[in-house]
RNA sequence: GGCGACGUAGCCAAGUGGCAAGGCAGGGGUCUGCAAAACCCCGACCGCGGGUUCGAAUCCCGCCGUCGCCUCCA
């Protein structure tokens, strides 16, 4: 057993070869922050906190490098283009760098709520000009690109591998093109490396050619190279961009620096919204902080991973409220093995039976995983899973502590560590607590009225309790309580 | 027009040559003072039409439908 990932670049499943023995390097194309993130922004950063999560799960140390985009991301291809940070800071009256430096924050709250672990390195666009400039000089230099009224431009047709990732032939790009043509490029289909900035263009830098600004694909190559490296293991990112921007990257990078660039590409597909994609510009997006106020982070995650990163999400709240049912069931036998365990239990072996269990599963779930990081599978092994916990602890079987510990090892290591699903302290168990304290006197003084038979009262307390969104559970071995979804 | 993806039970969603996972919702049952939770049982022959094969949801051809990229978008 090995891992598998469907490769972009092959249009196939290939077994997963790092360059560097234990070691992987992954650049995936971060936002460009001038908004708040949207559920299709979960979606990608949480496939590759996957990705992520997994290699190490695997062993491999992996340096995980994700850009911020704050220059150069304009509105449209069109000389009229407007840096999208400076507009968004023309219309809120600051400082572009204050717009960027507000969505970054933004950005990060959001991405730790969905227990989202953090790039080793978060270069910004604008930290790296000299080294853009730098590609734009070796572009020229080796004739792969040519200067024009103060801009930089890459000649698609002297690279003649440009289309090798999407799939597109570049002769048939010039009928398709819709773009408003800058009279600055020889070709249509040629793209910016370096722009010219126009009299009111904020966002500005010295270059050889003047005052401008870099191209959007400039950023990538640069620092994908700068920390990872040439070649490098992994390039990801949402699969809109396959075209033009990863395709240019690539280019670009390749004709520059002579070596190929990354090695596998993985692409997520989309959210939609009623079937179609969920975008910016369509205005049908939803925000991860507006999704929040409505649902847990963490069933928000489970609703991302419960269908395959390939393949699109249709997002709705209906959605969201059968994903919270499912975490919650997810979740069940978890808050019932470390119930169980706060409570002594006897010494002894891992039960041996169940131990055979735990193996199978395990096993299972690597299976899942390893096939192109199948977590709609892996979290189907997790529900199979929870069935057995379910039926053992609820059985009249002795019970070991070091077996209690061996599921909840299970699932710390594979739902928490891998999938970022199951924290390592759920939000209802808190100990100590004043709240907890609290709920242990009414759970008392109720346990007095059930032995009383005062089933009248016992029904009160429950059904008042119900409205504010606290769950008790009678059990045999005593009354447990939860926080409804 | 070019390139590409998808179409599996009421809904969501794995499977990609050998008798169709899992979740939500629904029905029946066990347990419970009642409930909740849990457990057990119940549902699809895989868009349509052909073809290849001993055998296809899974491969090939055609059709229908939905969507994406080709222009900013994760």
């Amino acid at each position: 057993m090995a891992l598998q990932v469907y490769n972009y670049l092959t249009r196939r499943k290939e077994v997963f070869q790092p360059i560097h023995e234990g070691f992987v390097g992954m650049y995936v194309c971060g936002p460009t922050v001038y908004g708040h993130a949207h559920i299709g922004h979960a979606k990608v950063y949480i496939t590759f906190d996957i990705v992520h999560r997994y290699l190490e799960y695997l062993g491999y140390r992996v340096r995980y490098v994700q850009n911020i985009t704050d220059v150069g991301h304009l509105t449209d291809d069109a000389d009229e283009g407007e840096d999208k940070i400076a507009q968004q800071a023309r219309k809120e009256r600051v400082e572009p760098m204050e717009i960027a430096e507000f969505y970054t924050r933004s950005y990060f709250e959001d991405m730790d709520a969905l227990n989202v672990l953090r790039p080793d390195i978060s270069p910004r666009a604008s930290g790296h000009i000299p080294e853009q400039i730098e590609l734009a000089q070796l572009l020229i230099e080796k004739g792969y690109a040519y200067v024009s009224n103060g801009s930089v431009f890459f000649s698609v047709k002297s690279w003649p591998s440009y289309g090798k990732l999407s799939g597109r032939n570049i002769d048939e790009l010039e009928e398709g093109a819709r773009i408003a043509v800058s009279p600055d490029k020889r070709d249509p289909r040629d793209f910016a490396v370096w722009r010219a900035a126009k009299p009111g263009h904020i966002m500005r830098w010295k270059s050889p050619w003047g005052e401008g600004f870099p191209g959007w694909h400039a950023e990538c190559s640069v620092m994908a190279m700068k920390y990872l490296g040439l070649p490098f293991d992994i390039h990801g990112g949402g699969l809109e961009n396959i075209f033009p921007h990863n395709e240019s990257e690539i280019a670009q990078s390749e004709a520059a620096y002579g070596k190929e660039f990354a090695r596998y590409w993985i692409l997520n597909n989309m959210v939609t919204v009623n079937g179609v994609k969920m975008g910016k510009s369509l205005g049908n997006f939803t925000t991860i902080k507006d999704a929040l106020t409505r649902h847990n982070p963490m069933t928000l995650r489970f609703f991302i991973l419960s269908s395959h990163y390939r393949s699109t999400t249709d997002f709705t709240d209906e959605a969201l409220d059968s994903a919270a049912r499912g975490y919650e069931r997810l979740i069940g036998p978890v808050r019932l093995t470390r119930e169980r365990l706060r409570r002594a239990e006897s010494d002894g072996e891992v039960d041996v039976t169940f131990a055979e269990v735990i193996r199978q599963h395990k096993e299972q779930f690597v299976a899942a995983m390893d096939d192109d990081f199948n977590t709609p599978q892996a979290l189907a092994v997790l529900f199979d899973f929870g069935r057995e916990v379910n039926t053992l602890l609820n059985s009249d079987r002795p019970m070991t502590r070091a077996t209690l510990e061996a599921i909840d090892n299970f699932y710390r290591t594979l739902g928490g560590n891998v999938l970022g699903l199951i924290p390592d302290n759920l939000p209802t168990s808190t100990e100590g607590g004043l709240e907890a304290q609290l709920m242990e006197l009414i759970i008392r003084l109720r346990a007095e009225a059930r032995a009383r038979k005062d089933w009248a009262t016992a029904d009160a307390i429950r059904a008042e309790l119900a409205r504010l969104g606290i769950v008790l559970e009678d059990r045999p071995e005593g009354t447990t309580w939860r926080m409804a979804q």
